[in-house]
DNA sequence: CGTGTTTGACCCGCGC
DNA sequence: GCGCGGGTCAAACACG
C-alpha cells in the first residue's frame, strides 16, 4: 500500500483501466487498474483517502515478470524508462510485502523539492506543497 | 486506425 | 434462498 499525493503515478508500466465502483467509507470511487501487458497478471486498484482527497491508496496485486521495456506498443517512453530502471527495479519487480514504497524517493524524482511527510505537516502547507507539486493543467476527475 | 477510458451489466462469494 | 457488496467484462466512445 502506497500512499501517494498524485495519481498519476507512473511506475514505470502502462495501466488500463478496467473499472471504476464507488466505496461506501469514501465519497470517492475507486478505479481498478490492470497491466496492459497481457502476460502481465498485475493488478491495481486505486483508491482516495475520505479524508485527504489529495491522498490516494495504491494496492497492488501480484507481481511484474516484466519490465517497463519491451511493450507491445513500439513508442516507449524513454525518461519513464531511465527513472524506471533508476530507482524501481525492486518496487517494479517485487512485490512489497510491507507495502510501503518510500514516497520520498519518488517524489524526490518527481519534484525535486524537500522531502517532507505531508500528513505530518499542518493542512496549509500540505496544499502549498500540493498547488507546488501539482501542474494547473493536471486531470483530476 | 489503434489504444485506452467509460459505464452499466453481470458474476461470485458471503451473510442473514 | 435472497440480497448485498465487491470485482470484472465488454461494448461503445473519445482521443491521438
Amino acid at each position: 500500500m502506497t500512499k501517494s499525493e498524485v495519481e498519476h503515478l507512473e511506475d514505470g508500466y502502462r495501466w488500463r483501466k478496467y473499472g471504476q465502483k464507488a466505496v461506501k467509507n469514501s465519497p470517492f470511487p475507486r478505479s481498478y487498474y490492470r497491466c496492459t501487458n497481457s502476460k502481465c497478471t498485475v493488478k491495481k486498484r486505486v483508491e482516495r483517502s475520505s479524508e485527504d482527497p489529495t491522498i490516494v491508496i495504491t494496492t497492488y496485486e501480484g507481481q511484474h515478470c516484466h519490465h517497463s521495456v519491451g511493450f507491445p506498443r513500439g513508442g516507449l517512453i524513454s525518461h519513464e524508462t531511465a527513472f524506471a530502471g533508476r530507482f524501481t527495479p525492486s518496487v517494479s519487480q517485487f512485490y512489497y510485502p510491507h507495502g510501503e514504497i518510500p514516497a520520498s524517493i519518488i517524489r524526490s524524482q518527481q519534484v525535486p523539492i524537500e522531502i517532507v511527510e505531508s500528513r505530518t505537516l499542518p493542512q496549509t502547507t500540505n496544499e502549498g506543497l500540493l498547488g507546488d507539486i501539482v501542474p494547473p493543467g493536471i486531470r483530476n476527475r
